[in-house]
DNA sequence: CGGTTGTTTGAACTGATTCAATCTGTGTGG
DNA sequence: CCACACAGATTGAATCAGTTCAAACAACCG
C-alpha cells in the first residue's frame, strides 16, 4: 500500500476503506524528466497518474507551433483518466516521480466504493475553477497581472501552508510564457519590471515576494478557488 | 416528473432508475433573461441548474470593468453545484427557461444513486475539455481563428445533429467579445473580414458557413472534444 | 572546454485597443 | 404612425502592448 497517496486521500476526506482500497492498487511506480513528453497528446487517457514529487503540466500545441499549458499537477494532485480528452499531452516541468493506475483497475475500486466517484467530481469541479482563473487571466488580464496571478497561484499550490514569503519558482520564461499566452521575450520583461517595482526580488529562478499584497491587488488574485 | 431531463439523463447513458429519481427530484422552474445576471457571483452555489431552452453563461467580471465569459450551457447541459467555486455569475445570453434543483436534494438522490456521481464526473471532465479549448483559443490563436472557433463549436453544440450549414447566432459581438477575450470593435472587424474572404455570410446575427473546411482549419476546430 | 539550455536586451513592427462618432434596427409611448 | 430612446453594429484615426527577429550573455554540465 502506497502511503502517501494514502494520507493525501485521506485528508481530502475519504473514508478509511476507500483510501485503503485504492491505495493498495497496483501502481507503476515511474518517472518524468522535463525533457520530452511524459504521455504524447492524442494517446488514450485511460490511466490516473498521481504526482509524488515534482511538478507535471497538461499542454496543447498548435499547428502554428505554439503551445498552451492547460494545467499543472503538483505533488499529492492527479491527473484522472478521461475518455474523451485526449487532446493534451503531459509533460514534466522538472523531474517528477508519478504513480500511474490503470483505469480499468480504477472502475473495480470504484464499484465497491462509491464515495471515490464523488471525490473524483470534487477534484474535477476544482480543476475547472482553476480554469476559470486561468481563462480570466489570458483573456482579460494585462500582461504583468498574468504573470503574477500565476506566481501567487504556484507559491500557494507548492506549499502546504497558507502562508509563505517565497517561490522556488519552478518555471523557465518559457513555460510562464505557455501558461499566460505570450512569449518568452515578454515575460522576461514583464519579471524584471516586477522587481525593477519592488514587488520581487530575484535569485536565479527564485522568488522572493517583498510586497505581496500589492502583488495581489495588482494581479487580482484571490486564493478563494484553490479551496 | 420532467420528460425532458429523464430522456437528456438517459441519452447520457444513465440506467432507468437512476435517471427516474433525478428526473422526480423537486424541480423549481424559472426563466432568466439576457438584462440582469440569473445569479450573481460569490453567491451559493448549491444548485443544479438544468437549462431547459435558451443559452446560459459563466462570466467573471474583474476589477477594470473587463468580464470574461468561462463557459456555456445550451439545453440539455447543467450547471453543476459546487461548494468551491463561486466565483462566476450566472446570465442568460438569450432568454431561457431552467430547471433547479437543491444541492440536498440532489445529494439525497446520489446517495441511493451511485452512477449520478460517475455521471456528474463525465460532465464536470467534459467542461474541463471544452475549457482547454477555449484556454488554447484566448492563449495562442489569433483573432480570427478565435472568433471562427466559437461560431462553430456553438453550431456544433446547439445542434443536435452533427451536420449543419449555418448557425442562428445567439451572441452580441461583445458577448463573442467576452467569450474570445477581445474587443467588441475588434470583432466586428473579424466577423466583416471573415465575410470579405467568403468563409461566411451574414443576415444579421445569423451565420452561413459558406467555406467550412477551410474555417475549420483556419480555426483549428475538431470536434472531438465535445464528444 | 565545448555544447546546450535559458536569460537578457535592442530595434522594428503589428495586431488589437481605445476613443469617438455615426449608423441601423427595434421597441415604446403618445 | 411618428418621435424618441436605446442597444447594438460599424467605421476611422491614433496609440500601444506585446511580438518578432536577432544577437549577446550567463549558467550549467558532462
Amino acid at each position: 500500500m502506497n502511503e502517501f497517496l494514502y494520507s493525501t486521500l485521506r485528508a481530502q476526506g475519504l473514508a478509511k476503506d476507500a483510501a485503503t482500497a485504492l491505495a493498495n492498487i497496483e501502481l507503476r511506480k515511474s518517472e518524468a524528466g522535463p525533457r520530452r513528453p511524459f504521455r504524447e497528446p492524442r494517446t488514450a487517457r485511460d490511466e490516473a497518474i498521481f504526482v509524488k514529487s515534482g511538478l507535471l503540466c497538461k499542454y496543447i500545441s498548435e499547428s502554428g507551433g505554439g503551445r498552451q499549458i492547460v494545467g499543472l499537477r503538483f505533488p499529492g494532485e492527479t491527473i484522472l483518466p478521461s475518455r474523451r480528452d485526449r487532446r493534451f499531452g503531459i509533460q514534466a516541468i522538472v523531474k517528477s516521480q508519478v504513480l500511474v493506475a490503470d483505469a480499468d483497475a480504477l472502475d473495480a475500486v470504484m464499484a465497491d466504493h462509491h464515495e471515490i466517484a464523488a471525490l473524483f467530481y470534487e477534484q474535477s469541479q476544482r480543476d475547472n475553477a482553476i480554469n476559470h482563473e486561468w481563462m480570466l487571466n489570458t483573456g482579460r488580464r494585462d500582461s504583468i497581472s498574468r504573470v503574477s496571478h500565476l506566481l501567487l497561484e504556484t507559491a500557494h499550490r507548492s506549499q502546504k501552508e497558507g502562508d509563505f514569503a517565497e517561490l522556488n519558482n519552478p518555471f523557465t520564461q518559457q513555460q510562464i510564457a505557455d501558461i499566460t499566452g505570450q512569449t518568452s521575450v515578454n515575460v522576461n520583461r514583464v519579471l524584471a519590471d516586477l522587481e525593477r517595482r519592488g514587488l520581487i526580488q530575484r535569485e536565479g529562478r527564485r522568488i522572493i515576494f517583498t510586497d505581496r499584497r500589492e502583488l495581489e491587488r495588482l494581479s487580482g488574485f484571490r486564493p478563494d478557488y484553490l479551496q
